[in-house]
DNA sequence: CCTTACCGTTGGGGCACCCAATGAATTAAC
DNA sequence: GTTAATTCATTGGGTGCCCCAACGGTAAGG
């Protein structure tokens, strides 16, 4: 038997989260020239998708909390990549809309964020990337 | 081209993300049946590593922060897992040791840990999981 | 000596995650 | 149709992990 630390370092959780981490601070330090968290580009990414949508439905679909998804949107909108307009048809929803700065931003983070995951998988040949991919995809989909 | 949210979503950064996220969930729910967290459980397990290690040694080994560090043993010390004495070889430093409880939690922990593993690759066969640690090992060791 | 560096501790802050409660507004039940 | 249950955005807590700065006490180098 290994010994207590060897053990845990050996184990696929940790080896995962530590790749998870540096693509996480290589992604975040990429769209940090855009003046991004990666929550509020997620939300910003989601916004752009899912048109005028509801708060409530911004965060179901990204999985964060009510309270967050507030300071978030606040963050966006005093950027000027989103706006809240109270929805007419439901007086209770804001109705969240990207604003052209907004997609601007939004595509210029898409070219940063594609450089940061080439980098985390640059050990790697094509070949294997798609390996990689395929595996992570039947963990995250399977359960 | 795909739409924003969808672009960041096939991303090897989110998926590796995501699974990185639920296996630190499993783990972290395995091990809290001994009233451990992730990082208390690494330290616990680094100390009975390094056998009397100072508290600026587990530090470095586990890239934790001094602060967070006095917090975490002092819990662990507060548990009875660990004990912190002076070294007299150097004044400045503490001695910390694991207790035999410490060991017996950290038994215990082996084994829930390994069964959250388990739980995680459980959609993969043996050989596919082998391929995965070996992608991953050269994600996180190569650069 | 005396400067330099380290040790543990305390103090900040930020980001991601989670839970509870509020008033306003909508929907469902009766 | 009035009432009850639900939803919405917001505000209020809290935790874990990460990073930086400062402090008194200690050790090592010049």
């Amino acid at each position: 038997m290994t010994s207590p630390l060897q053990h845990i370092q050996s184990l696929p959780t940790w080896l995962v989260g530590r790749v998870a981490a540096r693509g996480r601070g290589l992604v975040a330090d990429a769209i940090a020239a855009e003046g991004l968290k990666l929550m509020q580009h997620a939300v910003l990414a989601a916004t752009a998708e899912y048109g005028p949508v509801a708060q409530a439905d911004l965060g179901r679909r990204l999985a964060v909390d009510p309270k967050d998804m507030v300071g978030i949107l606040n963050h966006l909108q005093d950027a000027g990549l989103v706006l809240r307009a109270p929805d007419p048809a439901d007086r209770r929803k804001n109705a969240v809309t990207v604003t052209p700065d907004g997609e601007a931003v939004l595509r210029r983070c898409a070219a940063l964020a594609e450089a940061a995951n080439d980098e985390l998988l640059s050990p790697l040949a094509p070949q294997e990337r798609q390996q990689l991919m395929a595996l992570l995809t039947r963990l995250h989909e399977a359960p």
